[in-house]
DNA sequence: ATTTTAGCCGTGTGCGCACACGGGTTAAAA
DNA sequence: TTTTAACCCGTGTGCGCACACGGCTAAAAT
């Protein structure tokens, strides 16, 4: 501990009381006068004793379980390896501190293994959760039953609107699309095509898509650019219907020269440009999962848009614990800066 | 702390003997037998004990200080606040830690002064320091010093080549200067011209400049590009001389479509265009301080490279930190990521 | 006058670890 | 045989805080 430092045997001792009065008083726990309450509490203000947090926790019986429910790492979808990170991380720094962290962990775009590990969360009892409300109902009906049973929720990556979340830790979705646009009109002429690409599976209609494009097209249209611009939903459920309909889409409109994918998927449409020798135009997509890393240092793609995943997995965790024990407020929107990647500066992105 | 971690008694106890054996191993203060050693150290390698930092260091009496040793903020160099952000965030981290920051802030740009704070570090007796190496000669003879007194250095901002020094938190200068020669590329043609404004006081000669230019030259190089690139080096101390040098530059060339500007000046020539009303070029430039925050927002700039200056300062502190209570290696250079920040951007970068 | 109660407060213990101190055993030196 | 030292190890205390427990005083109830 710092010298100087005040302890409760130092406010104690100014007080003429016993560490017990103190302790009574900065608890709120009563049995004391309310002149040595008010004593007690002006010696606090003017000194400003603030806790020996290392102490305070090492002496606290309470344990503290957060939950943490989130897609599981699949072939197709590396994405939540990178907030995992973060969430590891914290988890280490706090796991000392009478904290516990609990993974749950649903197949990828499966809303049954969603709700079934929703039930083991509430089943656990947990003092917060921390979760990626990826399917909107079933999040929502999550958010409901933890608010009766008073457990705060943080959410990641995608925002619920309308619930009572503690907080919430992503990407403005929006920004981002505009941001795209922005890289792309500087890389184009006003005369050039350009294609938003939306792609994924049939059922996973994620609103970060459409809040990207809808960025995107404000964008440009705010700037009054006369850009052609064509939308394409693509499914990516099948290789090789996948490779038809961009054999299609290029076929039509050989024309185009950027090209926005609003997800990490763009390692696919990087691929497929590789595979077709195709190098004439710019690639923008979203997200630093191993392959998409791997297509930017190529220069496959041009620009890759982060938003500081593992920051995202770390910090939520920390709010979350610092509410808990320290009843520290959380702003209720946290958003990310949104990372601009390129060859350059990837190495430095990277871990 | 969470449940089944495993301390230092259930060590003694699966080894039969007293914690003070367990103790003596742990920290190799001999007496034990090899046998009981050996049984000790398996036990803990297998069942992975690592101790309980919060224990750990409320028992422990040593109370570690560490220097800091940075420019201090003025009116035309607020560049120094932003590091200062992240090493009082580290501070409240640790300051429960028996650990003490002590800074020491010098007069932009005045050696003497460094030197003089230096003579006072070093009659503080830190068990560690971290500090600016702005004037090369001057930081080498500190760091000889430290490395006398075996006091563990960090250097922050910039790095100085052959000396012995624990670790570097800051930028790959040449890399940054790569990714503006990139960015300009993607926003100019093969044919316009481009210009490198190296702005600075008389005697403040900074590496980081002349990495950066040398970064940007090499991409052009690499590129092939056939862009015709001059440098001005331009002194500030004077606002009228230094308008009359843009004048000359801009009326010498009115082609310059791209202007890379190596330092965190690069509102002063923003300004410079506001006021002239000049609109067609794009202007790049260094650092999120307060000015070229302003510009970037109103479109004056277009783009800023960022260094998280505040994460430089914390990790830093924290790295020491770890080194010196946890025997923790530190990396000998550790870069930070070089974030592009344009308009779209800036808000998710402030704060 | 005695017992009860409420209001106020001090003491003691334990959290996991570091470290000082001292105790016991054995083998070598006197 | 006795002394001494080397070797190995257990015990106890304190770090700052939380909290259980119980003690004291004065007023109220019996």
């Amino acid at each position: 501990m710092a010298k100087n430092k005040l302890r409760i045997k130092d406010i104690a001792a100014l007080a003429n009381v016993s560490t017990g009065t103190v302790d009574r008083v900065l608890h709120n726990r009563g049995d004391v006068s309310e002149e040595t309450r008010q004593l007690i509490l002006s010696i606090v203000e003017e000194k400003k004793y603030t806790p020996n947090l290392v102490a305070k926790s090492l002496a606290s019986k309470k344990n503290y379980k957060i939950a943490i429910l989130i897609p599981d790492s699949a072939n197709d979808n590396t994405y939540w390896d990178l907030p995992y990170i973060g969430l590891k991380r914290a988890e280490d720094e706090i796991k000392n501190f009478n904290t516990e962290i609990i993974y749950f962990r649903y197949k990828p775009y499966n809303e049954k293994d969603f709700i079934q590990l929703q039930k083991e969360v509430l089943n656990l009892q947990p003092d917060g959760l921390i979760f990626a409300p990826v399917f909107p109902s079933a999040a929502k009906a999550l958010i409901d039953n933890c608010n009766e049973c008073q457990i705060p929720v943080i959410l990641i990556d995608a925002l619920i609107e309308n619930c009572n979340s503690l907080s919430f830790f992503g990407q403005n979705a929006f920004d981002s699309g505009s941001l795209a646009a922005r890289l792309l009109c500087y890389a184009s002429a006003e005369e050039d095509e350009l294609l938003i690409l939306k792609l994924g599976y049939k059922d996973g209609i994620i609103q970060h898509q459409a809040q990207r494009e809808e960025g995107f097209l404000h964008y440009l249209k705010a700037k009054n650019r006369k850009n052609k611009v064509a939308t394409h939903i693509i499914d990516i459920s099948d290789p090789q219907e996948f490779t038809n309909m961009l054999n299609d889409v290029f076929h039509n409109a050989p024309a185009i020269k950027g090209v926005f994918v609003t997800s990490s998927k763009v390692y696919k449409v990087a691929d497929y440009f590789e595979r077709n020798l195709i190098n004439d135009k710019i690639l923008i997509g979203y997200d630093l999962i191993l392959k998409n890393a791997e297509f930017l240092s190529r220069g496959s793609i041009d620009f890759l848009l982060g938003q500081r995943t593992e920051e995202q997995g770390y910090k939520s965790v920390m709010a979350l614990f610092s509410y808990l024990q320290m009843q520290q407020e959380i702003a209720k929107i946290n958003y990310s800066p949104i990372d601009i990647v390129t060859q350059q500066n990837l190495p430095y992105f990277l871990q």
